[in-house]
DNA sequence: CTGAAAGCGCTTACAG
DNA sequence: CTGAAAGCGCTTACAG
């Protein structure tokens, strides 16, 4: 519809400059070939036209559309909004448009989300994969956005590092027993996480993970996480592996009457929009969204234009996943919202 | 790149069955013209071979690329997964693909996160406006998801009823005092949601309207509210006119020793990841996104295809804005996760 | 009922 | 340096 717009087209730029498409096509496009008096005067016909190119036209010749698709398996993640405005602008900044496919929650439907953006001839494909879901081999380059722990993956935060900051900074303060908090043990993105807070505890420190999953096996969904409890063994830190488990700590021990940060101190990661609006705000550690998506198009950019199309427009072949091969996690950088000591260990069984 | 996937388009089940191209459109697209026998056997070889249509060479014929482009000018709002998940079934469902634009909070880079849009051709674009931006008319169908008080505006929510649903509940629990807690007096959503909590008040009950951006104005960003003050002016409704100023307020009060839900109710709108994660959980009313996505995509696909591509191929010029007049929102539903009646009176001031 | 032709807008060898 | 031609894959009048 790029003819709705503008109403021009190469053609018309051509005829009323009495020059071949073709030559239009090359000043436009500076591939040279074309005198340099006679560019100026190609380019500023077509500016007075409001020439705008047909990038459909333009994907039919080139074989390239233009257009990155992306999945997010799971669709409520908080994240969305973070990991979408990135990857638009970093794909608008590189000449892409971003196309949405969403798995509902389902991971079989994963597949059919790819599908539906491989049959719009998308140039490529980001994923932002969860419980570390396997990407099968599909004709289409991809980049996949999780963490340095899942095979195949192209850029991540480092959430091992994001652990340990956590780690550190609460140990700084002086606490020394923690209760690290997950949601899903098979999650590889939890795992570092939690591992890089297990690795920086400090000496004599104690640390008893709580897996909310397992926990609400036993004891029902939604039910308490029985933290008054844990805060009555002496338990100071609790430091989750995500905003949402933090936020559930937090409103559970206000409710149950320990006070935050000073009889306990909660932390969470990512930095999701409630931890800021919540009171006490909640320490956690940010992802630099912008630097992982550009990092993550950047590979799928260089993918899709290193294979060159074929002179008579027969279409590359290009397929297969960008190598990470080495690739250090992006850092994670520490917000520190409470700063509390932990109360002195009187109180503590 | 269709003829990357699969490597067979419509010239080679011509060749392999002796029929034209045209014959094979016109057999899969069933618009008749076909003999039911050979209909079928082209069908089968489509099949045989893996064929999809490429709609990039569809689009180039037809001046319709089947994709439609959504615009969220605030970009950090929470609703983004909810909305981009329903919007993105509904056009999926319908046969069209969903492009993301992003004005990044924006609201000057909104024009040009739709220019990028229409650059790429889109059929028609989905807005979730902000703040009552008026979106100026741009040669392309639109359908704006806002408040029914926004001129242009296609369809929403009744925000007006969800606020009628949300104090009526608190009402019959008791409550007489209510604080409604806004952020913006220049939103049409909020204005709607307190318009209509104020409609239903009971008999002798009292209401006051906290703005934050004004309370911030004086007292500096992300003070706190002062909650503890009005609870003990006897304010025992808290009712916010969204879930993240609710988790504000939760938070607040319980950090100020008010036990919720027993010394006072709080109540948000939209049903947000956290308002069933937090303890105690959030009595709220949710949007159905399903519905509203669906009529804005039937009423921008209602435009698009009502304008028949002229018979040459001379696109449409289909503009404007789909009409809403006189729809009535979608009604909200009522979330109850607290059912506490209001401390007694002795306590209140 | 079926097919040959034209053309959507563009880009890329190729010829001049 | 410049232009005419071919063709990406499709669909739609039009002719047979």
């Amino acid at each position: 519809m790029a003819t709705v717009r503008t109403g021009s087209n190469l053609s018309q730029i051509a005829a009323s400059l009495g020059v071949s498409a073709a030559t239009v096509s090359n000043a436009l496009s500076g591939k040279g070939r074309v005198s340099a008096e006679l560019a100026e005067k190609i380019r500023a016909t077509a500016a007075d036209l409001g020439y705008t190119p047909s990038l459909t036209g333009r994907a039919l010749r080139t074989g390239r559309t233009g257009v990155l698709g992306l999945v997010l398996p799971d669709i409520a993640n908080p994240l969305f909004p973070q990991i979408a405005q990135a990857i638009e602008f970093a794909a608008s900044n590189a000449g892409y448009g971003v196309l949405i496919a969403d798995s509902r929650g389902d991971v079989a439907m994963q597949t059919e989300a790819i599908n539906r953006l491989i049959e719009r001839d998308v140039d490529g494909i980001i994923i932002v994969p969860r419980r570390g879901t396997r990407i099968a081999d599909i004709g289409c380059p991809v980049a996949v956005i999780d963490s340095p722990s899942t095979p195949g993956n192209t850029v991540s935060a480092d959430h091992w590092q994001g652990g340990q900051a956590i780690v550190e900074h609460l140990a700084s303060l002086g606490h020394r027993k923690f209760l690290l908090i997950g949601n899903n043990p098979a999650s590889n993105v939890q795992n570092d996480r939690i591992g890089g807070m297990k690795s920086r505890l400090p000496e004599g420190a104690h640390a008893d993970v709580l897996w909310i999953e397992r926990h609400e096996q036993t004891h029902g969904k939604g039910s308490l996480l029985g933290l008054r409890q844990k805060a009555d063994e002496g338990f100071t830190a609790f430091a989750a592996v995500s905003d949402l488990h933090a936020l559930r700590a937090l409103t559970e021990l206000q409710r149950a009457g320990v006070a935050v940060p000073e009889g306990g101190s909660v932390t969470g990661f990512d930095d999701l929009i409630w931890s800021s609006a919540v009171t006490p705000g909640l320490t956690t550690v940010r992802m630099n969204m912008t630097e992982i998506a550009e990092i993550a198009i950047a590979a799928l950019v260089r993918v899709i234009e290193a294979d060159p199309v074929s002179s008579s427009g027969i279409p590359r072949t290009a397929t297969g996943t960008v190598a990470a091969a080495g690739r250090p996690g992006v850092p994670m950088q520490l917000v520190v919202r409470q700063t509390s000591a932990p109360p002195p260990p009187i109180n503590r069984a």
